[in-house]
DNA sequence: GATGATACGCTAGTATACAAGTACGCGAGC
DNA sequence: GCTCGCGTACTTGTATACTAGCGTATCATC
């Protein structure tokens, strides 16, 4: 019923304020792919924390693509449940629920457990070299100072685990389940924890080489649940970011 | 390096001859949500056989929508390892492979039996009840012979396991492996088997009623496993199902 | 000042248009 | 018969346009 309307938008649209993610495009992979991988690690590293909104437009419009593969890699960021879109509302980095935490810790914690009974059956003095090089590797990345770098090579790690069992594909769920608690190991990488993860991924890796399944088993059940420890702390000290 | 090439089709494309996919929209709904319930259904009940074509346009058309939210079905079953997308070539409903198989029966073991270890924990006369009402529906499904019906109440019935372990969450991520060996299950629906599930089922329950961990574990991880004892069988009369 | 209607800008959901790459039939040329 | 070239009809990937609903600032009214 209106008729008289502004026939151009004179003020700006809101200079969108520069949003942590960076990301030189390869026009010859698929965008989609790459804004999701790009997404993903902001999230997970917290540089994106709990709560940010995700718009659609303006992610698309702050790398240059359109919405359509901004859109896709959110739908499968909400599969991994890091993100929650609310229609005709927004959409939003998800808040760290303490439940949710459980389940996911629950998954990894099964899996990787089953995985190791089996990496043990199928443990080699070839896989003990390579452990040895992700060891090393792990610590020259503590000494470095480099946490991201370090949270790379301990999924690394991790993942071999997967491999050495002829399970490769298991590490996909796993992986999702860690997604999902790993904002929680950024929040618990203080000064000298790092350290003490590579203690005990050495425990773990000991017990394979001495073909010790019990041994393996109960030092990654250690390992593991050593963030449910801290939890509470966690919590305390980042009380922005959780929900429940 | 292989260049991965869609499998050869196993249905004739023809011109538009009707979907095995009936599904009246509800516009109020999203729609994509359900595009992508009506898809994964006709996948795992083998409606759509592995090897179909799974043409975006083919699908809108068929259904009366746009290719965008049939597109982000396809996306989400993508995920699921049900479609296999070869850009510029075509969607095609994913072969059955033995390795894939095996890793998913592992994660969908692992979890389950790890859910049900929590399960005994919590169980409760008000969980038996419940457990004997399952188990009265799928003998009632048995009986009626309508195959799809049992099917939905097995599925009902191990998310009920979830629910009584306090993990609904888990149960996520159980579906989602159960639906990679779904269709073997679809394979091995022989007369006959059904009331035996049921009797595995009962064996299950049984023990949790009598608070024996180790007993449902046992029952449980035999149940499971059934399917694998009929893997070779199966693959015997379905080959052009499968790959590898 | 409090309240309520309303216009506007935002959001995600859906539809359509265009781009770029692949498979395949067909016919020319040898 | 064989091969090459090319057109055509497909495919998915991306861009753009349109729709409907929600939040909020604004402003008239009381």
């Amino acid at each position: 019923m209106t008729v008289l309307r502004p026939l151009v938008e004179l003020v700006e649209p809101g200079l969108d304020e520069p949003l942590p993610l960076s990301l030189v495009l390869d026009r010859r992979k698929p965008v989609s792919d790459q804004i999701y991988v790009a997404l993903k690690d902001a999230i997970v590293t917290l540089r994106l924390p709990p709560g940010t909104s995700i718009s659609e437009n303006r992610i698309c419009r702050h790398i240059g693509v359109s919405r359509t593969p901004v859109r896709e890699a959110i739908i499968r960021l909400t599969e991994d449940e890091l993100i929650d879109v609310f229609p005709q509302q927004g959409s939003f980095v998800s808040a760290i629920r303490v439940s949710k935490i459980r389940e996911s810790h629950f998954i990894r914690k099964c899996l990787e457990l089953g995985v190791l009974e089996k990496a043990v059956e199928h443990w080699s003095s070839q896989h003990a070299k390579e452990a040895e090089r992700h060891l090393r590797e792990q610590d020259l990345a503590v000494e470095s100072g480099d946490r991201e770098l370090f949270h790379a090579r301990d999924e690394a790690f991790h993942r071999f685990l997967s491999s050495a069992a002829d399970l490769n594909g298991v590490w996909n769920t796993i992986q999702g389940a860690k997604a999902r608690v790993d904002r929680l190991h950024r929040l618990a990488a203080f000064e000298g924890r790092l350290q003490q993860v590579v203690i005990e991924h050495r425990a773990v890796i000991d017990a394979l080489n001495r073909k010790d399944q019990r041994g393996a088993i109960e030092a990654l059940d250690y390992h593991l649940d050593r963030i449910l420890a801290l939890l509470d702390l966690l919590i305390e000290h980042n009380q922005q970011y959780f929900a429940d």
